[in-house]
DNA sequence: GCCGTTTTCGGCCCGACTGTTTTCAGTCG
């Protein structure tokens, strides 16, 4: 089972347990060990192999026992006792807005009601008002909320939503003055997907700046405006929230709005030890309040150093900010250059002389290119006879371009049983070899994970391309088991990649993290297929400091000289 | 169900909003 599956289970237990009615503390726990699984990093079958699993926060001795039946038997009686107590579609009735487990319980008790489309007849019919508790407008607000749920817009790509979220604040700026503006929610924690734009304003006239953002052009339709917030769906359909406080509030609320939810609970525990209360207007101590006008001042009257978004998971970065041991995390403006750029060669859209002199512009050292080979037909990939033309024309190029050094790659294909497109000899030829998979990504995992170790461990092959080979929103990862390529590219030295295009950011933020525990490096590649695509590192960036990873675990933040001695050292 | 520089038992985040309510329960983020 992987770790999502496991959490997945576990979730729909909390769900249940919520429904029939336990202490909601008891659902909480079934959340907390899920998202904690989630984020393991490594595969939690292993970690009970090694009779680990109480080391996991959130896991205690009943869920240890539920885990290790599960695991040893693939049943656990726990779950499907519930389920004969609860009905099974219970809990889809939950995703309904404005209903909630007991709202839930109610519908099933009383009128027998176990799917959406059972509740959405029954409130065409006047059947919900009379219930105990609901009354006609309660009726209207759950049908409102079944048609918000037929039309509810999947989780959008960071990619997506950035640049929406930069032009909106770059008009509200220039329509209204607000002293501060950012975004906030999972945006500025940098999530790979996020469900909706959450801005935050800071504005001596509140109200002002919230008309003023309802009434920007972009804006569709206005869901609701007062005189903190104003809610609206632009034309593209995304639904964007802005709040607006005052500036002695803006840390607080800053803090706050940016989450994540779990994150400001483990917050509000610590300053609850400590005799405050912490919500989004800053601290109270008995009747004391303490408004925070800058998230350093919410972090350190806790006495943490401030906590970038990126990290803020709950997934240890209090306790380090605890001690001090935050990790100084890896910046834009660390990269030197860009190890992962295709060019008409291949698939790409621009010119090998356009994408040098764009990589040139963005003050790059050094750039790859790196085009597909023959086996990936579709994205017109070369043959070797293909790849020493290239190199002429490279040699052409670098005597224009002094001041950035061109290497040539290859992005080789790993064929289905783990060979590569081109013998040792030519891959030799290359200054850097990426091997990566395109094809068969449907193999089960003992087979996929054997195919990609056995290239990793070619001494030619110096990164492994989207090593998951997801898709957000399109294609689950491939089989392929990540705890022990990580543990192969820890002991073969193979760099990993993180993968900038905004629907891969593959390896993702756990995985990275789990790599760096391994002293595994890695690489912030664009893989661009066109000048603009050269951009897209800006997310890779994001993910690797989600991961947790520093400027020297990347190996293009290194100078050129640096990076090639290592390239050679791997290749022995 | 978890967990412990106040605890091995008794706690477990905070505030806003809404609707059905005469003081609160449920839902949400």
């Amino acid at each position: 089972m992987t770790n999502r599956e496991v959490a997945e289970l576990l979730r729909q237990i909390a769900e249940l347990l919520e429904i029939k009615g336990e202490i909601v503390y008891k659902s909480l726990a079934y959340r907390r060990a899920a998202d904690n699984i989630e984020a393991l990093g490594r595969d939690i079958v292993e970690v009970w192999r090694e009779g680990k699993l109480r080391t996991i926060p959130g896991i205690g001795e009943a869920l240890a026992k539920k885990l290790d039946e599960l695991f040893r038997s693939g049943h656990m009686e726990y779950y499907e006792r519930l389920l004969e107590e609860i009905p099974p579609t219970l809990p889809s009735l939950l995703a309904i807005p404005g209903v909630g487990p007991k709202t839930a319980n109610l519908l099933w008790r009383q009128l027998g009601l176990l799917t959406v489309a059972d509740v959405e007849r029954a409130a065409r019919a006047g059947q919900l008002r009379d219930l105990p508790g609901l009354g006609v407008r309660s009726e209207e607000r759950i049908l409102e909320g079944i048609e918000s749920l037929y039309r509810r817009s999947e989780r959008i790509p960071l990619g997506t939503a950035w640049p929406i979220a930069q032009e909106l604040i770059a008009a509200l700026r220039e329509a209204v003055p607000a002293v501060h503006l950012e975004t906030a929610g999972s945006l500025r924690r940098m999530r790979d997907t996020v469900g909706d734009i959450d801005l935050l304003a800071a504005a001596e006239d509140t109200e002002q700046v919230a008309k003023a953002f309802a009434a920007l052009p972009q804006v569709a339709q206005v869901l609701g405006q007062g005189a903190t917030k104003a809610s609206v769906r632009l034309q593209n359909g995304l639904q964007v929230d802005l709040r607006v406080v005052e500036t002695r509030y803006w840390g607080s609320a800053l803090q706050y709005f940016t989450g994540s939810q779990a994150h400001n609970i483990s917050l509000r525990e610590l300053a609850q030890k400590q005799g405050l209360s912490l919500s989004e207007y800053g601290y109270k101590r008995g009747d004391e309040e303490i408004p925070c006008a800058t998230e350093e001042q919410v972090y350190r009257l806790l006495g943490l150093e401030w906590i970038p978004p990126e990290l803020r998971e709950d997934r240890g970065e209090i306790e380090a900010a605890q001690q001090g041991q935050l990790p100084h995390l890896v910046a834009f403006g660390d990269l030197r250059g860009d190890l992962h750029v295709h060019s008409r060669w291949s698939d790409g859209a621009s010119s090998l002389e356009e994408m040098v002199q764009a990589a040139v512009e963005r003050g790059y050292d050094y750039v790859a290119v790196s085009d597909h080979t023959e086996s990936l037909a579709i994205a017109n990939g070369k043959n070797w006879e293909g790849f020493q033309e290239q190199r002429r024309e490279i040699a052409q190029l670098q005597a224009r371009f002094p001041q950035i050094r061109i290497l040539q790659g290859a992005e080789v294909e790993i064929k289905a049983d783990g060979s590569l497109d081109f013998p040792g000899e030519m891959l030799a030829q290359l200054d850097i070899v990426i091997a990566s998979i395109h094809s068969g990504l449907r193999q089960e995992e003992a087979q996929i994970t054997a195919r990609v170790i056995k290239a990793m461990r070619n001494p030619h092959v110096d990164i492994l391309g989207h090593p998951s080979g997801r898709i957000l929103g399109q294609r689950e990862a491939s089989a392929v088991n990540l705890d022990q390529v990580i543990q192969a590219a820890a002991e073969s030295g193979t760099i990993l990649e993180i993968n900038s295009i905004p629907d891969r950011l593959d390896l993702d933020d756990v995985y990275i993290r789990q790599a760096l525990r391994k002293g595994v490096k890695l690489a912030i590649n664009s893989d661009a297929h066109s000048t603009s695509g050269l951009d897209a590192v800006r997310y890779g960036v994001a993910t690797a400091r989600r991961g947790w990873a520093r400027a020297e675990d990347i190996v293009n933040t290194m100078p050129l000289e640096e990076l090639l001695t290592l390239l050679l050292a791997r290749r022995g």
